[in-house]
DNA sequence: ATGACGATTTACT
DNA sequence: GTAAATCGTCATA
């Protein structure tokens, strides 16, 4: 039973929301809250403030271009809202979510979010990385890789349902507010060797926000 | 079996 | 600004 005091259950994303293309989607993140569950319950989250869309077959940038289809690059095919975390430079990892249809390998990376709940947490998670004091807020999940490492992400979370998952969704938050955002778009970061895909302007990010990367 | 590379981050000059 | 860290993944053989 809910006490008469406390708020009302936010809405989790559910399939419709995660069943566009990837740059409407990347789009509809922008604002939105991810949450992690640890297991011992507590409950990480932030604002997504930055992501980037990546289109498939067809995008050179993308692990699926070709339609190459691998054990890790499974979810990018999966149902709309499967998660797929990669694990990169020896030492990292990044977190996207399907988009488009089943079969379909489109995906949108999450890039940057405002830390909301569970900073203390955050913070000795990702304390670890650096030699130096306490990190600002704004330096927790400023980037692919810190995001994963903020949240305490990995691939063993690759391939789950969000629409599902009790340990990594996404909830829709009122956002009267958005209209009021003006949204940036740029080239993808780290995608130069992907030729004139590279240029191509898939990267979506709140103007002025302070926890966007490469401030 | 082997080698090249990476949707990054950090430290250092 | 540049370089190092570090290893899973994938293509080739």
């Amino acid at each position: 039973m809910r006490s008469p005091t406390a708020a009302p259950a936010a809405a989790r994303a559910d399939r419709r929301f995660f069943a566009t293309d990837a740059e409407t989607l990347a789009r509809r993140l922008l604002g939105q809250r991810l949450v992690r569950v640890l297991e011992d319950g507590t409950r990480l989250a932030g604002v997504i403030v930055e992501t980037e869309a990546y289109l498939g077959e067809r995008d050179a940038a993308a692990h699926s271009y070709g339609g190459r289809r691998t054990p890790r690059t499974e979810p990018m095919f999966g149902p709309p809202g499967t998660s797929y975390v990669y694990f990169t430079y020896g030492m990292h990892h990044c977190m996207n979510i399907s988009a488009g249809r089943e079969g379909e390998p489109v995906a949108v990376l999450i890039r940057a979010l405002e830390p909301i709940e569970g900073v203390e947490r955050m913070r000795a998670l990702r304390a670890g990385a650096t030699s130096e004091k306490p990190l600002a807020v704004q330096a927790l999940a400023n980037g692919p890789g810190r995001l994963c490492q903020a949240l305490a992400i990995d691939r063993t979370l690759s391939g789950l349902d969000m629409t599902r998952s009790e340990v990594l969704f996404v909830e829709r938050i009122r956002r009267r507010s958005l209209s009021e955002w003006q949204l940036v778009n740029t080239p993808r970061i780290g995608v130069d060797g992907a030729g004139a895909w590279a240029h191509r302007l898939l990267r979506w990010y709140i103007r002025g926000h302070p926890c966007v990367s490469r401030r």
